[in-house]
DNA sequence: TGTACATCAGTGAACGCGCGTTCACTGATGTAC
DNA sequence: TGTACATCAGTGAACGCGCGTTCACTGATGTAC
């Protein structure tokens, strides 16, 4: 196999890093092998440091991407109207808890990117701001820091609401954490009286 | 070495879970590996299996002691009086984020646990349970479905907001996200109207 | 148009290493007589 | 009181395995003539 057009090496990578994503997401960073994430994308392992010089490489530009896709993803659902709890309940719902491998990369690795060298949390951290401003575009909440951070606050309940949930062993329990989950992300989202700063 | 007291077995059984909860805060499960584990509570690694079935044995055992010694923290700091909101800024504060060994489980390993099995997420549920009936006891909230729910849902928040503040590469940004979660669960902590249930 | 060669994305075996786990052994102490 | 033995928590080498990474090789295609 060779001498493809130029473009061919780039669609590999795109879907060696998309296929990563998922099963980071899925199992874990640490769970996670070569062989099985170059077999996930239809290669062998040997393949893989043609792309990427190295696992965390690979994480970087997977995290990332990750991001990149959960802002269009959102942007599409504002783009798409609804009703402007839709979002949150969507985000929120047992769907999303018992799909990790499609949903939200920071309800499924927040901690270990917590954990991994500052060039995963610098990707991390100008990911998640392009998904924060992209919200705030969309509700009109302009791009000051004292929105971003406002924003975050509330992703970040979103976040540990999902990761609850998933890590909950009562399922009635569970679905319980998600509904106060939706009411308390809607009595936070009018943001209080001081905004600080 | 042999013939100790009866109790001896147990000391050394209490030094392995609790050293290996720190070093699983600190540095994952995944990444802990059982000769590392056994080496910082001054063992070596052969001993291991006269204390515990398995690696996954020992989680579940750690997971319930962190638990444990988390809600005891919080009942010693509330018998200590002091504001009603410094256990939020504690919690919510650098030196916790800082200092993963020495916090919040939830904090440090909600998403491994999510991915794990149904006895660690057993462990964890009981023993998140019991952190949440201690906060809700002391703050006089009962222990109705729904007051655990709503004390859940609130420590979500923290959780995920320490999450966050340790996954930011920009130092400012990690601080101004740890305030505004101190003030989002203040805002939380008198409960909407409808309590749902 | 036909043949020889260069290209290079991908193959697959192999590397050293640390993992979780097993097991024959050690040796300080309690017990039996 | 002194000696022989049983106990058993802990040792440390070894197991097979999968990890991240390296590298000599393949072979389909584009290019040169």
């Amino acid at each position: 196999m060779a001498r493809y057009g130029k473009e061919h090496k780039q669609e590999t990578r795109q879907r060696i890093v998309e296929t990563a994503g998922r099963r980071f997401k899925e199992d874990g960073i640490d769970g996670s092998g070569i062989a099985g994430l170059m077999s996930d994308a239809g290669l062998t392992n040997g393949a893989f440091y043609a792309h990427f010089s190295s696992k965390e490489d690979l994480l970087v530009h997977a995290v990332a991407d990750q991001l990149r896709a959960q802002a269009e993803d959102f942007a599409e659902q504002a783009a798409a109207g609804g009703p402007a709890d839709g979002f949150v309940r969507g985000y929120l719902s047992a769907r999303h808890r018992d799909n990790p491998g499609d949903g939200c990369p920071s309800a499924a690795l927040l901690d270990e990117i917590a954990r991994s060298t500052d060039a995963t949390k610098q990707a991390y951290t100008e990911g998640v701001l392009g998904v924060i401003d992209g919200i705030n575009t969309r509700r009109g909440q302009g791009d000051s820091e004292a929105a971003r951070v406002r924003t975050l606050s509330v992703f970040a309940l979103m976040v540990g609401t999902l990761q609850l949930s998933r890590a909950l062993a009562d399922p009635q329990l569970a679905d319980a954490v998600l509904e106060q989950g939706i009411r308390n992300v809607l009595a936070l989202r009018t943001p209080p009286e001081e905004t600080g700063g």
